[in-house]
DNA sequence: ATTTTGACACTCT
DNA sequence: CAGAGTGCCAAAA
């Protein structure tokens, strides 16, 4: 196998984020560990501020390893708390509580 | 080739 | 808990 980047990247980290159940959150960090690339968080946020153009998928799930929301993703929090997610104040969701563990 | 950018992570204060 | 500083690395400029 060659190496992987952008569009091979992409549909991996998509397919991984495709995997986070209802009620949990997953990190940047986490994400782009599954995708064998423990280094590359900041890409994983990259491709999911573009994930609109490649379909629907569960980003809101996503977060930083402080459980802090993305910015610019308004509809995020209202997205989390229907699924029963837990906030420990107005920006940042309980990792404690909620965390996706494999 | 070099610099800047980014929905980040980690440590220390 | 909030900032600052450092590390990280691919993509874009």
């Amino acid at each position: 196998m060659g190496k992987v980047l952008d569009d091979d990247l992409i549909f991996l980290v998509l397919s991984i984020v495709e995997e986070i159940p209802e009620g949990k959150v997953a990190t940047y960090g986490q994400i782009a560990g599954l995708a064998d690339r423990p280094n590359n968080a900041r890409l994983v946020g990259k491709i999911l501020g573009m994930s609109e153009y490649y379909g629907e998928y569960p980003c809101h799930r996503v977060v930083n390893h402080n459980g802090r929301l993305a910015p610019n993703f308004h509809t995020q929090k209202e997205k989390l708390e229907s699924e029963g997610i837990k906030f420990k104040n107005d920006e940042h969701v309980d990792l404690k509580k909620h965390k996706w563990i494999i």
